[in-house]
This record gives structure tokens, sequence and C-alpha cells, in this order.
DNA sequence: GTGCTACCGTTATATAGTAACGGACTGCCC
DNA sequence: GGGCAGTCCGTTACTATATAACGGTAGCAC
């Protein structure tokens, strides 16, 4: 396997998630290079959605040439791949939960999701709630309108920060 | 009135626009300056989303002088006042279709509402479906969230460019 | 080999958004 | 009237985000 390990068993998270990575590319016919492996792990180690430039940053590290266009075809590609999200609000970018799942069809990419940022810590958490991915289906059929994409970003506090500030 | 005409009846939609903008800022105790009104003007007058540069060179033409501040601190100003929606994925701003109708109370600002972009020809609608923003609500709480603002936003095609070709 | 494609390094530039300072004006209090 | 605070806006400079365009290299088909 790509990270070298056996089974998925007490693989750190990024690991594992890497290697779902992998397989879903290998399945879809796209590489994933060392370059965008650096990159979709930089996004999975951050808790929070990363920008471009303090992605950039971090990449320095390893890779000290690194410039704008680096990152930015390396977002690109796992974009594409449905490997990341991008937060519009923020303009940063944060790792798809739903990659390594089960699912019984390849949806290729572009599975419906809803963010729900706190403005307080920054905190954010994707969802793929269906009721909502529903209800907009809906709303945007009778608008006539053909669906491809949704982005469904939501300000406001989380549990934590709505606790200690009303 | 604002525009100089005794009723809302033959006047054409951006002037019944800035007269309900002029009246909604009455009501809030905001100042609607010839600055604001001029820039709420060109984003009415405009079909599809404007970007602040965009707005920013038509403002020139009236305002040598305009900067980028100019154009901002106005937009910030409309927004606060729910008088304009900024468009995220496009980085744009566009009139917001609320205004002027008859509200039961003040909703301040910020009613739920969703957009529809055609990829295509650009052209972006302005929903409020309550479905969708009821949905919404209930999984925000449901996540132990409390929301301020949403953003909804689809990219698709739009019935005549879905049209024109599959 | 030649030609093609995908990937990436590199430089430069475009687009989007803010910080910070100062002047003009208004209203208010005393 | 003088002083004071608040709002609005002009102006300069700057930060942040994103893309265009060109060139090199590695792999692969023929």
């Amino acid at each position: 396997m790509a990270s070298g390990q056996g089974s998925a068993e007490g693989m750190p998270p990024v690991a594992r998630a890497l290697d779902a990575a992998e397989a879903r590319c290998l399945r879809a016919g796209a590489q994933l290079t060392e370059l965008r492996r650096q990159v979709l792990a930089l996004v999975l180690e951050s808790e929070q959605p990363l920008g471009a430039y303090a992605l950039l940053d971090k990449l320095k590290a390893k890779r000290p040439g690194a410039a704008p266009p680096t990152v930015y075809r390396a977002l690109d590609f796992l974009l594409e791949q449905g490997l990341i999200h991008k937060v519009e609000r923020l303009n940063a970018f944060i790792g798809c939960v739903e990659v390594g799942h089960a699912h019984g069809h390849d949806h290729h990419h572009a599975h419906p999701h809803q963010f729900l940022i706190c403005r307080e810590c920054g905190m954010t958490l994707e969802l793929s709630d269906h009721a909502v991915a529903h209800a907009l289906e809906e709303a945007v059929a009778r608008a006539g309108f053909r669906m491809s994409r949704a982005t469904v970003e939501v300000e406001g506090l989380c549990a934590a920060c709505a606790g200690g500030a009303s």
C-alpha cells in the first residue's frame, strides 16, 4: 500500500486518508504525485481550513522552490478529485470527510455537503445533510436550473463558543 | 420622494428600487449618501453580479477620484443594510430582490436567500426558498450550531443554456 | 529518433481587499 | 462662539488571493 503498511488498523488518520486518496485516484485513472500528496497531507493535517498561501508557506519547508502556481495546481487537482473542498467564505481549503468511506458507486466528485463555520474559534465542520441537499435540488429544479455544484456555508457559533458567550 | 416622482407607477425599476432603498435607510436611521446611492444604482443597473473593480471603473465616470476604498466602503454599507448581496463564488455583488417588498416586520438585514449561477451565460437568479432555509436551520441546529448567516450558491445551467446544449 | 502529453519550476502580473491618515462637514454641549 | 465627537469620504500605500505564460523534463507511443 501507499503508506507501506499492511492494513488500515492503527494507522494515523491522515495516513489512512492518504491511502484512501491514493486508491481513489487509481480508480479514477488520476495521478496522485508526490507534490499533490504533500499538499493533500498538509491540508489534512490542519484542523482548520487553510489558505493557499498558508499552505504555500508550509510547503516551502519540503519544497523550497514552491510558488503560488505550485499550490494552486495541486489544489485544483485535489478539488477535481473531490479530495478537498474550498470554503468560499474563507478562501481556504479543507479535506473532504467523505474520502475513505465505502460507496456502492463512484460519485466521481462533488458530493453534497455543507459547511458550518464558527466565527469565534474558526472551527469548520462538514455536514452531508440529505434533507438540505434534497430541498436545494427541488428549489433549483423548480427554477428551471440544472445544478452542477452547490456551495452551502453557514457562519455562526459552534456549541462550545455559543455556550460561553450568549 | 427621493426620485422626484409622485408614485411608483411607471417608474423604471432601478429608480423604484432606489426609492425603496431610501425609505428603508430612513427607517433604519442610516444615511444613503450620494456616493452610496451611485454605487447602489450601478449594482442595480447591472443584470449580472458586478465585481468591486468593475464597479470602480464605472464609478470613475462620475467620480474620477474614486479608489478601491471608495467602493468597498459603499458596498459594506449596502451589505449591512441588506440592499445588496455578495456572491461569494464570483467575488461579486448583486442587488437584493427583496428590497421594496412589503414586510410585516423589519428583518433588519440578511433574509434567507439562495443564488443560482449559470456557468454559461453568467445569469444569476436569487431565490428565497423557505424549504431550503428551513432544512438548513434544522441541520445546523442538530449540529449544535447557532446560525447567523448562510451562503447558498448553486452553479449550473439556466433553463435557456441547458436547452441549447445538453 | 520524433512527437505528444502530463507535470512542474519559474517569472511576472492580474484581481480582490484593507490599513491608516487626514480633511470636510455636521450636530451638540457648554 | 469654542471645543468636541462622529460620520463620511479622499488619498496613499499595502496585503492577500489567484492566474497567465513560458520553459524544462520525464514518460510513452510510434
